[in-house]
DNA sequence: CTGTTAGCGCATTCAA
DNA sequence: TTGAATGCGCTAACAG
């Protein structure tokens, strides 16, 4: 299958290149004549055009790159998918990356994304301070933040009012009567995770809960950090943080608190996951014995035992607004500063009242 | 930010751009001095490649197509990361697209990718002949099939062995006593679902249990079909059977029968999360009134209700072969043909032997 | 209404 | 040990 060109077209037809590359792109009028000579010739030769050369002179790639720490992450696929419809509505590719919270592979894709001349960047940033990042924001390449802010770098962030979910989760807790609340919360430098912790400290004060830091416990919240049930993924480290405990060895440590919690908020879906099977091993029930709300839902959340209460994201609608506002970056045109997008507290079976004899 | 291009470094290192293109890739030898000049004017200016220069000469992308029916289905999810792991590698980047199983989707993102001057292809076909995917295997684009085949293109199949597995997971139900089976199938265009039901039939022959065609269910097996419970995904219709119905109401068909089984074999792990809803929503529990063991492990099926038997495929692993298989192709690398990946029955709860008043 | 020409940024052949 | 020159396939002035 030896390339044909637009010159090959060009003589078939008994015309310029130029002309070829104004039928086909309708740059300029061409004699309606010509114009079938020309379609004629690209049919008959099966002519492609050549988007990379196209490329360089246009000096646009159509691609654009999406960055998120784990496509393996529901939340991440949700959000991806979303991207990916709404770019290729556009016309446009989405080559994505795993960063795996790396700064190191963070950077490195980044390089490698702006060698490839991508036309536009949606990030989930790690969170730590990124000068290629800043260099790339500040040089006028279309970014989208999605879901966490990061230092320095001046782009819309596309995220949902991760504050007021916290709030939410937590003072639904409150309303059921608990006072001792723990929470399982992410690494300090995501942005997002942090904004939980917020919204929960919030409800706490409002109702006259003094804040107790041993019931704030962290754990790294990625998604293929151990060894896990049903996949064979890799066992990853946390890149900046080695000695950060996952959930399970988290929650079961909170569990061996003096005065353990009688309902605990976990902060994405991951660590929901790992809390359940901690809770297990510990041969503790969920809601009887703790309570459990997590952020972000889940399609199995509904059938596992008990069925899930949790904080509810419009993650595909995330993807398609960070997407939509992206196409409207690199088209130069205005963009509002996007809001925060609201979250709903699904109500489901795994919480309850604490019980009276509260220590157990 | 004005590009800074090879040009600008030579006349900076006092050189041409040959030699710089020469440094940056070992392709000549250039003295220590005049190499460390160019390193420094490299340096100072912040100069980095443009990859789709260099692509248009060297007439290769540095990147890979991965079509998928839905990359929301965790299946495809773990086999996208496993792709992209490898090929990130070799310094290759990963093109996703999510065809819906619809073949028009399908031709049209392999019109694109191929203007894109992608180096190679991995496809989880559609299953509907395709003669664009045809003539791409012809015109020898490397192209991996992954999952299951498709009419009439050439290329390596990196798969599971899913006739051994259907197998497997009809005896278990068989050796547990089980004498009415259903099987919950997908279309029949999938290779993968043909062979599923063709060990499923197997086992039932050599068992000497008869073949009941009422018992053999055909549903739509995407992901996003249907109005999900915890993801905003839009619904999808199937493209080229628009009446298929999906698994709930496929199940609930099934149990509506006559004689209905007293087990039943789900061949994919979205139609597992659909089947649970319809049998709760019947108001019957498994594995007392129903025992389900489905295709492909799944996170939260360890904390279903029940926890859930299945087979478990190496799906990451799956993934990784494709990509490396893939890049010994665009190497023009000799490869052995593959052979099937070998499927593991998970026994956990969601099978039990039937009730002696076998209609409830 | 259409053709000629000059690059886009780079790798590479041929000379030196 | 290095430069000059050519062209990858295409678009976009500029001419006519």
């Amino acid at each position: 299958m030896t390339k044909v060109t637009i010159k090959d077209v060009a003589e078939r037809a008994g015309v310029s290149t130029a002309t070829v590359s104004h039928v086909i792109n309708h740059t300029r009028f061409v004699s309606e004549e010509t114009r079938q000579r020309v379609l004629a010739a690209i049919e008959a030769l099966n002519y492609q055009p050549n988007a990379i050369a196209r490329g360089l002179v246009t000096n646009s790639t159509q691609t654009i790159g999406l960055l998120v720490p784990d496509i393996t992450n529901p939340f991440f696929t949700a959000v991806a998918r979303g991207v990916e419809d709404k770019i290729n509505q556009h016309g446009y590719h989405t080559i994505f990356c795993n960063t795996d919270e790396d700064p190191a592979r963070e950077d490195e894709y980044l390089r490698l994304l702006a060698a490839r001349q991508i036309d536009g960047l949606i990030v989930v940033p790690t969170g730590m301070r990124s000068e290629r990042l800043i260099r790339l924001a500040e040089g006028n390449l279309p970014i989208i933040l999605l879901d966490r802010e990061t230092p320095e770098v001046a782009a819309p962030l596309i995220s949902v009012d991760n504050e007021s979910g916290a709030y939410q989760a937590t003072q639904y807790l409150i309303e059921l009567g608990h006072q001792r609340i723990g929470i399982l919360a992410g690494v300090e430098t995501i942005s997002t995770m942090e904004l939980r912790v917020d919204g929960y400290k919030r409800a706490l004060k409002e109702a006259g809960i003094p804040i107790e830091e041993s019931l704030i416990v962290r754990a790294d919240s990625r998604f293929n950090v151990g060894p896990l049930a049903a996949v064979d993924l890799p066992f990853i480290r946390h890149p900046h943080n080695q000695n950060m405990p996952n959930a399970f060895q988290a929650l079961k440590n909170l569990l061996d608190n003096e005065f353990p919690p009688s309902a605990i908020f976990v902060t994405n879906n991951q660590m929901t996951l790992w809390a359940l099977h901690a809770l297990r091993e510990s041969h503790l029930r969920c809601p009887e014995d703790l309570s459990i709300i997590g952020f972000d839902d889940h399609d199995w959340a509904l059938l596992s035992t008990p069925p899930l209460t949790v904080i509810r994201q419009p993650i595909y609608q995330l993807g398609q607004t960070a997407a939509d506002l992206l196409m409207k970056l690199i088209q130069q045109q205005a963009v509002q500063p996007p809001s925060l997008f609201p979250v709903e507290l699904i109500v489901r079976e795994s919480c309850q009242p604490p019980r009276k004899n509260s220590s157990r």
